[in-house]
DNA sequence: TGTCTACATTCCTTTATGGGAATATAGGTA
DNA sequence: TACCTATATTCCCATAAAGGAATGTAGACA
């Protein structure tokens, strides 16, 4: 079931974090590292998992590898990712992480691309 | 994280076409046997499941145990439940689970209470 | 060509999950 | 009390998932 596979991808608290952050914008692996404080094999490991499942996209810019969401996410993905972003609400850590997110936004290594939805 | 407990149990094909029905009305647990035509102890175990994370409740009538959803979900778990709904048009399981729970309405051995919203 | 950077993958271990067969249990009824 | 019905639990097995340490790799650049 389909629907089902969307919830697997969304019921581990990093993954949720990830895919919390792509709703605002593409980034590449070091914003994650970065933005979550969770190590980098973690992370990694995270996002094959998505990217396995098509939740998330990428597209290498140099040295780094910009994730984004579908451009095209089916009916199903995206009335979740609303769900999730409203439920994000409630649970400070994903304010947190928008929030280490932001200060990376002035001194990191970023291509042009990413930050730019 | 509360969030991603209940995406954990969102995740399994069975458990979802298990809250689905109860986003309609309490069951008991042989309205779901029939309904989704799987075994019972693969019903039992995870109404256990949602249970123990309370996404169920239970109430005895008499040889009947009643599962229903919590009286009073959080903000989160409402806004699952409808998002589930909205989803399930996109899935004819979910549209075959009903009509047979339907078809049951009339010839099931159901206390009272079940099907009362 | 060699090196560095950013990221991915492999290997290993632990724990959780899911399913079925068999068995247990609680309440109702004869 | 004995039995029946509805449901829960235990035991066993197979598979998936998650995390860390170590290692591999592709592209940029000197």
């Amino acid at each position: 079931m389909k629907l089902a596979e969307i919830y697997q991808c969304f019921c581990e608290p990093t993954r949720l974090r990830i895919l919390h952050l792509l709703t605002q914008s593409p980034l590449c692996v070091c914003h994650f590292q970065d933005a979550l404080r969770e190590p980098q094999v973690k992370i990694s490991k995270h996002l094959a998992y998505l990217r396995s499942r098509r939740l998330v996209r990428t597209k290498r810019s140099g040295n780094w590898i910009i994730y984004s969401l579908p451009s095209k996410p089916s009916a199903e993905l995206e009335m979740n990712l609303k769900c999730l972003q409203d439920c994000a609400q409630s649970d400070p850590i994903f304010g947190k992480d928008l929030k280490r997110l932001a200060r990376l936004r002035s001194n990191c290594c970023e291509p042009a691309e990413v930050f730019a939805k």
